[in-house]
DNA sequence: CTGAAAGCGCTTACAG
DNA sequence: CTGAAAGCGCTTACAG
């Protein structure tokens, strides 16, 4: 590739009027910026970005890292999508690290990310406390939390409300005359998970059900642990009539045990998941489940972490978005012969 | 973060010395070597990567640049994943530009990897002419295609046999009693979809039946066109009693279409898709579909690349894997009214 | 308005 | 075995 050195000797001036063409700030005098513009295109020149991260260390770096769960799901797809298509559009690149529900991996990526030189992390932390997120923060990097907030310290955040959407998923059910109601979520000490299952109990105390623990099982999310939790649930003495999954990788596992079981959705059980996907409807039966935007969480994260490389010390800014409940057909009304012996 | 001369001064020697006991080539003396260790574990110092890139470049980079098509379609997910975990394991990042089917996003990204200093690019071309791919082989850049191959130049390629892959998945219908299949294929200049479709026409033929261009449909591979062009083909006066979907977003556009329908899959209509996903047996009804291992394609292709990186004039290395129709319940035999009127 | 020079954090011949 | 110095490709005060 061509070097500025290039495109100097090239256009007859020094490397730092050049430079200055490019980077667009101080004044040039038109006709050597002309040559200068010719010959970059004669050279097809363009910076090197690796030169330019390391000279100016934070600022122009235009490289934004990302520290994301598990890009098997299409949850988190979308939001990447939202993230890349906003940093570009603003001229800056995305490195992705998908740790794969795995802390020591998360890790990892972060003090890759830290060598890369990025100057901004989006992270999904592990959980509340991920001690190795807020020795980021604290040591000064920018950084955004998606889908996963954390307390007791300064950063921008942008999730949904989870225990509102869970509380919402489980009332539907509940006035669908559900009064058993399994639920799969995801691994215990994710904050996502404690707020869905927050939101899953509050109503079941609101209309005065009981929460029996049998009932609820909380397990690392991917499509297996989704199958066991969900046949564990099955093998029950008294089953649930109903089941609220936590995370779209755990409703495609519940799925498949409820098929292998042969049983009817909604007659024989009933469904509802969290997140939605495109496809959703597709489902045999369509899934009735919690949508919430992903590419709009990934969009806001950018556009909070860009604003914040500019003004540094900002106040914090936590958005919030709603979840809304997509009805279709897996959460029929409770009437199966289970039910009405429960009762 | 410390840098080498923050270790150096810590450790009372100079940065060649701690620079040489990081990389571990030439020699150090044991208690040097040891002072140096000290100094790096107190200090929690790590190279940067952005340095190292510059000073050596494309040699001790360890950045791999990948430029697919879609990051929405769980093929190229699976893929990533494999890349990913191949490269991570050797010491290499990833930095994905995902240009959604747009060619002038390829090209896009194709720039900014460069510009990032990338030392290798794993690239599925747009079409066989690609010639910023072309140019970008030529210039002397590490290349590996997968997915798609290219014609008349020196690159290693991974990909399945689509042609064979097609072939087995309309003989399938075939077989079933389909006389009237028809297509709905990607954007018509991608390799695979040609190959596709050369797989397609050449199972007809064999088998005498006609091939009809109102059958055929391409179009770019996103959800909505996989709708409109099914619904295309079922407006027709003489509809198909089977479709062949030519990859995984245009056949959940068709599961969509024909249930907007409310015809039956697969008495009033047959379906069989090209890509398999996990859940694909969670579809309604599940789906039988042409499965290729996106995982394996990008670990083969990633080792294909690093292997290259070592030793750049080697003779270029085509792998073609296997693909396998997985029969599940979208194909039953055709024996629907408009089947025995057409005969 | 323009150039010479320092420096970002490394690696690697070149001396010693 | 170890250090001083050059240089990767940039940006940006500092002069002029």
């Amino acid at each position: 590739m061509a070097s500025l050195k290039d495109v100097a000797e090239k256009a007859e001036v020094s490397i730092a009027t050049v430079s200055r063409v490019i980077n667009g700030n101080s004044h040039v005098q038109m006709d050597t910026r002309h040559k200068v513009q010719k010959a970059i295109k004669e050279l097809n020149y363009r910076p090197s970005r690796v030169a330019q991260r390391l000279r100016s260390k934070g600022k122009e770096s235009k490289l934004i890292g990302l520290v994301l769960p598990d890009i098997e799901n299409p949850f988190y797809v979308d939001m990447i999508r939202g993230i890349e298509a906003t940093a570009y559009n603003q001229g800056y690149s995305v490195i992705i690290g998908n740790f794969s529900q795995n802390k020591s991996r998360s890790e990892m990526y972060i003090d890759i990310l830290k060598s890369e030189g990025v100057n901004g992390f989006i992270v999904a932390p592990v959980n509340n406390e991920d001690p190795k997120v807020r020795e980021l923060i604290k040591s000064g990097y920018q950084v955004t939390c998606v889908d996963r907030d954390m307390e007791g310290v300064e950063v921008d955040s942008v999730k949904i409300n989870n225990e509102e959407a869970a509380y919402g998923a489980i009332k539907h059910l509940i006035n669908l005359g559900h009064k058993r109601i399994g639920h799969v979520g995801g691994q215990w000490d994710i904050p996502t998970t404690k707020s869905r299952l927050a939101g899953y109990k509050r109503a079941l105390l609101e209309s005065g059900l009981p929460i029996e623990e049998e009932l609820i099982i909380t397990r690392s999310s991917d499509f297996q642990n989704g199958v066991e939790a969900t046949t564990a649930l099955l093998d029950l003495n008294r089953p649930p009539t109903a089941v609220f999954t936590g995370n779209n990788l755990l409703t495609l596992g519940a799925l498949r045990a409820i098929h292998a079981r042969e049983l009817k959705i909604p007659s024989d059980i009933a469904i509802v998941g969290f997140d939605d996907m495109y496809w959703s409807e597709l489902l045999n039966p369509p899934l009735t489940a919690v949508h919430q935007d992903g590419f709009e969480i990934g969009r806001r994260a950018t556009e909070l972490l860009l604003s914040r490389l500019v003004e540094p010390n900002r106040p914090c800014i936590k958005v919030i978005l709603d979840a809304k409940l997509r009805i279709r057909k897996s959460c029929g009304a409770a009437q199966n012969g289970r039910l009405s012996t429960d009762l």
